[in-house]
Parts: C-alpha cells; structure tokens; sequence
DNA sequence: AGGTTTTTGAGGTGCGCACCTCAAAATGGT
DNA sequence: ACCATTTTGAGGTGCGCACCTCAAAAACCT
C-alpha cells in the first residue's frame, strides 16, 4: 500500500498533529521539525490522496464563465463545451455557469463583477476586452478572494500570466506564414478582413501577420484591413469594391474568430475559387467551408481544451496547487480538410 | 448543499442500503425499485461524489506503457511525458511504469504479456506492430481482466476501438494536402522517406498521402517510398543517389516519426534550400529545423495528449465510466515556425 | 394457510485526510 | 529554578461513499 499520513508520521518520528501542521502550513511548528517531515515525504514517497484531501474538506468549485453577447458559431461552440464539462465535472464537484455581457458597455460588465460575491462563486473566467474600468473590477474581485482568469481575449499581461487562449500575434503570423507558402511564386495583394480592428487581438493578428509577409514574401502586399462590424451588408458591400478596386488581390485573410458573415460574402464574388482564403476558428460553418474547399485552411483552438483548461487553472488556484504547464499550453492549430 | 447517497434515499423513499445496490448495480432490487431510485436520481439531480467513491473503494491504478526499445528523439519525448504524468497523477493514485521492448521479436513480447499479472497492473498501454501473436496474447490478457489499449501504433480496428493515437491514413493526405499546396503552379517530383514501408503505419500514411497528391495536384508525382531502417550510413547514400537520379525533386515528406536521420542526410545535400520538406512528430530536432527554415512544417501529434489519453481511457474502463470523447480524439497538429 | 424465496431496511466499519481541542512536553528567558 | 511561551502529542469528529451482515418485510408458490 501508498504510505499515508500516519506512515509519514512515523518515518518522520512525529505525532499526525503535527504532519497535519506542516502539510497544511498551520503555524507553530519549528522549523527543524518541518525539515524532518519535508525529509520523510522524499524519503517514504508520501503523496497526498487527493480524494481524501477533497472529501475532508468538503471542497466544491463554482466557476463562472463571462462571455460576449455578440458572437455567433464560435461562441455557441465555447457555450456547447461549457455544457459539457458542466456534466463531465460535476462528480469532481466543479460547478459552472455561463453568463453573457454586453461587451460594449463596459459599466455593465464592470457593475456585475462588482456584485459578483465570493459566497457564490470561487473564480471566473472573463472574455472581455481590456478596459481600465474592468480592470479596476478585477482587481477588486481578487482581493475579495476570487480567482480571475482572462479568457480567449487577453487581459493585459502583466495580469499574473492568469490567460487562456492563445498568443495571437503567433497566430496572425502563422497565418502568415501559410499564406505566404500558399502563395509561393505568385505577386499580389492580401486582403485582411476583421469585424473591427479596435479589438486587440485582431491587431495583434494583423502585427504578427504583416511582419511574417513582409519579412519572407515580398512578392506579396498586404492591403488595409477591412472592417466589417458583424453587419453581413456592409461585408458584402466592402468585400466586393475591394476585390473589384485590386484586380490582383490572391489571398484574404479573416481575421475574426465569426468568420460566416465575410466568407459568405466572398462566396459571392466570381473569383473566389482563385482565391487562398484562411479564417480562424472551428465552427460548424468552417468546417463546411474546409471540406467544399471554399476555404484553404482554418487556425485554431481546441474550444474544450481552452474551457478544461479554464477549470483547471482555476481549480488548482483554488486548491493554491501547482499544475502541469504543458496542458495547458493552449496550441495554435491549423486544419486542413483532410485533419478536421 | 449538494445531494448525497443519503438524500437520494430519502427523495426515493427507499433505505440507504437499496440505494446503494443500485448506484452499484447490485443484484436483489426489484426493477421497480431500479426505476423508482433512478428517476430520484434525475429529478434531485444526485452525481456521486468522485472522491468519497475512490476513496470509499481504496481504488489505485496501475499502468504499464510497453514501448519499442529501438526509436529515438520522439520515444525520448513519450517517455518524459510518462514520467511527468506519473509525477503529476500520483495524487490521484494512478501509478505508472514504463517498459521498452524489442519490436522486432514478437515472442518476446507476446511472452511478456502472457506474464504479466491481473495483481500488478490494471492496465497496458502498448505501442507495437500488430502481429497474431500479439493479438491473442492481448486477448488473453483481456480475459484475465487486465484493460489494454493500443498506443500510436495501431492494432487491428476491430478491437474495440481502443486505441490511443492519430488515423495515420488522415495524417498522410494532411501532408499530401500540405505538400500540394506548398508547390501549388509547380512540376516535379516527391520523394518519401520512412524507416520501413513494413509498419502499418508508414503505409496508411503513403496511402492517404498519394490519394490526395494524385487526386488534386496532377503535376506532382510521386516516387517510391526509401526505406532507411534506422541506418544513417545507408539514409545519406540513398537519399543522395535518388535525388542525383530524379532532378527534378520538387519536396520531400519523411513519414516516419523519427525525421532526424533522413533530415540530417537531406541538409547534405546542395539542393536542399530548394526542397519543400515536411516530416512528422515535434522532437527538439524537428523543433530546430523549423526554426532555422531546414524543414518547412511539421505534422504531429501532441505526446502529452497521447499520454493523458491513454491514461483517463484506461482509468475510465477500470472504472466502467464514460468518458468524454472529444477530449481523447488525438488530433493531427501542422506546425509552422510561427506555431510552436 | 403455510412455507419458501425475494426484496428491503437498519446499522456498522473503514477509506485517508482536515480540522479541532486540550493537555503535556520542550524551550527560552531571567 | 521559576515562569511564560512555544512546540508537540493524543484523541476525537466528520466528509460521502462502498461494502458487509443480519433481520424484517413483502411477494410468490402450492
């Protein structure tokens, strides 16, 4: 059998009151003892039972997961996993809620952290760009207890690494890169389109795309970025007088995690077969797209793995536990058709 | 407060202990009383707590991975992330070993496996070339009710589904596609490099890749596979005749998972900055020719996935729980320099 | 009805640990 | 050597469940 508290105890040649006092960092206890009983959980192999642990301490975990109202099939790919892992963890006693906010009104969002109680939940999860105000509100929450994880869009970084989601200057410019492979040997213009470029990781996109061009494909151009604001009339207009207006346009890039609404529109445009067109994110509707070969090729993250990730990251701030970082490197994925 | 075993009970109108026979599917309850507690069940919404069960039932799991001895950068990586998912799920009382055995004799793993005890391990993770032999030792292991489970390499489909790794035949036409696109408006010819075109693996992977070469780029062909079996002297004196004999070698695909041999004989020869080359598994090596522009992508698949997989399916199965199966499906990564 | 079998209930024990209290022992200061 | 303080030990309780035993109740049979 796994040596327990008691067998620690006795290789460390103390009582179980005071391994308790040192596992759990309770105080008065001489730092010499402290040593002896660090040297017996090497020398015994002592690990903890995390159920037990868990069980004792009658933990549960409520988390909550502040998203967007705007959003269309990415969104209902994050909500769909939320749901899931809200079932999957339920037996490990994690407990999730999803709310959307009016990204747009950041009083709003701010209002509601501020009401957020820590009686309620244990730690949250926010997709919300970066605004003073909330930053503020973080800040509030966690010094009321809550762990505070920034979500797919950034908070800044100097937030305590505490980010979910993905570099996305690394994946403008592997966008980059492989729009410049796709376009190997060929002269023209890339077009960029966005639903806005005020969103920071739209333009951290477009930075890191721009210098991989720029760099390693000079035979290529990058052309402004478009902005489409959600709205399928004004992309559709905007598309079509900008491919019109540069006859030579040979690729286009969709920034934006919605990428329905402009590659519909592009669908519309006599040219798009001769076109390279890379978007971002897996929806149902990009994976269509990849198949029909309407679209090259999709970059990516693992919608589960960033919501496993948010609740792991926040479980083991709960439990002030380390954790293993390579899991949670959210990876840049690229999908062709043939590995959807 | 959440619903315990002793609630359930109560909102059943039945005692603890019949509750008790149902969540464990005990015989002697009346298929009345079966209905009675499950429907409780939904409507009070009960989930047993995952720690009092483990921790009720001493439960511990032990894992075996058999590994090929012979491998070389990729196995390495493997092998780190058993190491550290033994570290890292000790607290959940799953212990890990790892065992290298010689691929090329059948006998000896077949009499390894026949020896292996139901006591010492509850389950066995194998990473070998599927052979008779192997599989009714593996039958035979399954009888003595030990759980197993192919990893990376394939065993035949039939069993069970069982299996821990990528679809090599998907991962072939992810490069083929790769390849096509990369010397899109290009003739010439691709070379295909493995260790030995006997692995089932190797030969899913030249069968998905030629499908989508002869089907969508029909000014590429394709040039029998090189077989290096491990050898470099024999890698560099192949590798340079075939490029000397075809001129126009357009790329390169290096199928096998150990890219190093073949890659470094290719960065002999003069024409390789022409060359597009893709090769499989990230390793520090191919991690370096990425960055230094030697190879052009890498397609992998992620070894600490590989490894938690094969460990949460085992685990699962020990315990005859569901589990979430988009969280195992390994995926086929694509990796540029920009997405490391 | 009787007896037999099936189904259910009551209750106990222990898993490994956290958390608590109270007393005993060791230590430090003067 | 005395007292104050710090450190340690002994022991108890409960977390939610699995697993066990024994007896009581219900259902079935002829």
């Amino acid at each position: 059998m796994r040596p327990t508290a008691k067998d620690l105890a006795e290789a460390a040649g103390v009582s179980l009151a005071t391994v308790d006092r040192v596992l759990n960092g309770r105080p008065g206890v001489k730092e010499k003892t402290v040593t002896k009983v660090n040297e017996a959980i090497k020398k015994i192999g002592f690990v903890r039972n995390l159920s037990a642990v868990n069980l004792a301490r009658r933990r549960r975990y409520n988390f909550l997961f502040l998203l967007p109202k705007s959003g269309d099939l990415f969104l209902e790919e994050i909500l769909a996993r939320i749901g899931e892992a809200n079932v999957g963890f339920a037996s490990e006693m994690v407990h999730l809620e999803a709310r959307r906010i009016d990204e747009n009104e950041p009083h709003g969002l701010a209002a509601l952290l501020s009401e957020l109680s820590e009686k309620e939940f244990d730690g949250v999860a926010i997709m919300a760009p970066e605004t003073p105000q909330i930053r503020d509100a973080i800040s509030r929450l966690e010094a009321r207890g809550l762990f505070v994880i920034a979500f797919i869009s950034d908070q800044s970084r100097e937030m305590d690494k505490a980010f979910v989601g993905i570099d996305n200057r690394a994946a403008g410019a592997t966008a980059g890169r492989l729009m410049g492979n796709f376009l190997r040997l060929r002269k023209g213009n890339i077009l960029i389109v966005g639903d806005s470029m005020q969103s920071r990781g739209n333009l951290e996109r477009r930075l890191g795309f721009d210098a991989v061009v720029i760099a390693d494909f000079p035979d290529l151009s990058v052309l402004p970025s478009l902005e489409t604001y959600g709205d399928p009339a004004r992309t559709a207009q905007i598309i079509h007088s900008a491919i019109h207006d540069f006859s030579d346009v040979a690729g286009v890039y969709i920034m934006s995690s919605e990428a329905r609404i402009p590659l519909e529109a592009l669908m519309q445009t006599p040219r798009s077969d001769d076109l390279t067109i890379l978007a971002h994110e897996r929806t149902k509707f990009t994976e269509t797209a990849l198949q029909s070969g309407a679209l090259d090729a999709v970059i990516t993250q693992d919608s589960g793995h960033l919501v496993r990730s948010a609740i792991r990251i926040l479980r083991a701030r709960c439990d002030r536990r380390p954790l293993l970082a390579s899991q949670e490197r959210i990876r840049i994925e690229i999908l062709l058709k043939e590995n959807l």
